[in-house]
DNA sequence: GTGGTCTAGACCACG
DNA sequence: GTGGTCTAGACCACA
């Protein structure tokens, strides 16, 4: 597979693993990266991306905790098969909860319009990723 | 003034000299905060909130060194008179910016339906402040 | 703190720095360490069993990722506050099933009567943990 | 002999081989591999888990060595002739113990009460061989 | 070939 | 003082 899937940059305050870490959650997510794939393996995204192959085993690694990917002993490491589709649609609102308040919050600091805000965030969700 | 008008999450991921800043850059931007008003002393932030006093300072000095407070000798810290006058409505929806975007990522990488998010933004816009 | 409460063998095969996560974790669930209690810091513990810092960080940030423990800005990783009880007992029971079909399976390999498995099994529940 | 009286766990945290090796054992100390027993060979346990061979053999291999098989030149490996009598009663739950001892450390830790673990495991022992 | 673990040492952000 | 990140390089287990 190939290493330039990803992209790194190292000016950014996020630190790179997890750089690495979101952008394959948000591939996964997407679709993009689908149950047993497989992935570039360490070594190649380090030597791609000239950075330390400990950092990319991190993010590997944690996504490999958190279920959203799974190690193929000697082949690397692949998208998980999971169980684990996404929870049920009030556990994800949930989940967005924090994010709307802060959002909430500021907008009540900066005393904007309500119909403004909405409309902003209308077409925010509308754009694609990134 | 009362130290209360700022919120701190000692949990959060932001740091917390930055979420005290940048409380204070949108209640000025907003006008709640005009210039000359004093504000609360660093002890009584401190204290108000069980944070470090230096945690304070720092807020404070990073905001005196952008112009948007200054130090009135024995007096503590007050909103700078220079051009705080509120931003406009184009500036202050750039400051929500951030907090919006944050909001849209979440909701696209959790799948959700837009108009189940803006329905729940809009109530929250309608709250009480807390 | 005292970087004392934990216990580090080198020649285990077991990583070291999950020896201490999982040390930590039966600590807190056994109720020996409480939620707010402070940790020893990452260098006390590896100078206290001439390890490398960044091997103790791993398992305490693996304990923060699960929620298990919370960093103290400025003041060190404590036992988390924690809403996190348990879930539902059939929800464990299902996290208990692969380990009693393990059971189950090595003990119809080895042709062995199930009183006499399910006997020793009482008295390992009945033991004190370690 | 058929190759399928083998389980294999990609997914187990414990190296392949040694699944292999372990279930071979117990099944010769159980009595249901005798003195003189055929092996399947190494390729048709490999192509029937969809494993590396060199897996397999490294199973068979170690086994060997420990006098457990024995190569029979041109005709594979076989159950060794020695002192494989079935293991006694004792010696086979000794061999029981560790998968024993894993489910007891989950049920403390998942604070499960004893009488259900015992039941679910009984059940367990009740069923047929998958 | 794959990933995992550990070390020694550097630098940074935060409080 | 605290923990976090990253590097360079070593060694190991597994397939």
């Amino acid at each position: 597979m190939d290493a330039r899937i990803l992209h790194v940059d190292p000016a950014s305050p996020e630190p790179i693993y997890r750089q690495i870490a979101e952008q394959l959650r948000r591939l996964v997510a997407a679709g993009q990266l689908r149950p047993g794939d497989g992935l570039p393996s360490v070594r190649e995204v380090a030597a791609a991306h000239a950075i330390n192959p400990m950092t990319v085993s991190r993010a590997y690694s944690q996504l490999e905790a958190e279920g959203v990917l799974e190690r193929l002993r000697g082949k690397g490491m692949a998208v998980a098969a999971r169980d684990n589709r996404g929870g049920s649609l009030a556990a994800r609102m949930q989940l967005l909860e924090p994010a709307l308040r802060e959002a909430a919050r500021h907008s009540r600091e900066l005393e904007l319009p309500a119909d403004r805000v909405l409309a902003r965030l209308r077409q925010l969700l509308g754009e694609d990723e990134r």
